[in-house]
DNA sequence: GCGACAG
DNA sequence: ATCTTGTCGC
């Protein structure tokens, strides 16, 4: 039985020659590499498309399991439209400034698993705002070739000054003399989160996309979700293992 | 060498 | 991320 097309492990489009996407590493060294050679296919462009589904990913973890959820909504009515999961064992340790290395591939599975594929995904975690410029949104993004971004509840990198109290205000983030995303206030008097675009759209479409997801709490929707349902696998594999 | 450091 | 009850406040 041969891995599917899209599965972590055998990623679309050619296994070799200059538009391979190197398989997943086990160590870090491997993993720099990783980021060394496709940082560069990170696009920073406005969205194409209408965007019509929206997507939301995030883990938990149990002893030596990953367990990645993804939630899809209709968009902008934010209507609840389907859920996709996938547990894997771990391959790797967290490591700021490699966390793709370590969510990334479950997130992968379960994404594909969804019913329909979303217009945008949403990621609990950086998007260009890294070291390399290639966060867990934008390595994702990569893999897969589509538009994703960065919602993160704390920094990583970069300088910024406090945005306005008020929902919608921002700040942006500079890393290097770069603006890689804004400091963005999605609810009146709560820490901001850290949205930055991951792949194929921009900071401005990123910003007001996270907004638009924010109804009544400081994290998205999709991202909310996401977050729920993986804790709720992981207790439930609690009760069986 | 020291401090920072997504989840 | 994860270990974890009650409690203060809108």
């Amino acid at each position: 039985m041969s891995a599917g097309r899209n599965s972590p492990d055998s990623p679309s489009g050619p296994v070799s020659g200059p538009d391979a996407i190197p398989a997943w590493p086990e160590d870090i060294e491997g993993a720099k590499a990783v980021q060394l050679a496709l940082r560069g296919r990170v696009r920073i462009s406005p969205l194409r498309t209408r965007i019509e589904y929206v997507a939301g990913v995030d883990a938990a973890f149990h002893g030596d399991r990953v367990i990645a959820a993804a939630c899809l909504y209709e968009f902008p009515s934010l209507v609840h439209v389907g859920d996709a999961c996938a547990v894997a064992g771990v391959r790797f340790p967290y490591v700021p400034g490699f966390l793709s290395f370590r969510e990334g591939p479950a997130m992968i599975e379960a994404i594909n698993r969804l019913g329909r594929k979303p217009d945008v995904i949403l990621f609990d975690g950086q998007g260009i705002a890294h070291p390399k410029g290639f966060g867990i949104a934008s390595h994702v993004g990569v893999v897969l070739d589509m538009p994703t971004v960065g919602c993160a509840k704390s920094r990583l990198v970069g300088e910024y000054s406090p945005p306005g109290p008020g929902k919608g205000e921002f700040s942006y983030l500079v890393y290097r003399g770069r603006t890689v995303g804004a400091v963005l206030r999605t609810r009146e008097n709560v820490s901001p989160v850290f949205v930055s675009p991951g792949n194929r759209i921009d900071l401005k479409g990123a910003v007001d996309l996270v907004l638009k997801c924010t109804v009544r709490y400081r994290i998205p929707e999709p991202l909310r979700c996401a977050d729920h349902l993986a804790g709720k696998v992981k207790r439930t594999l609690c009760g069986s293992s």
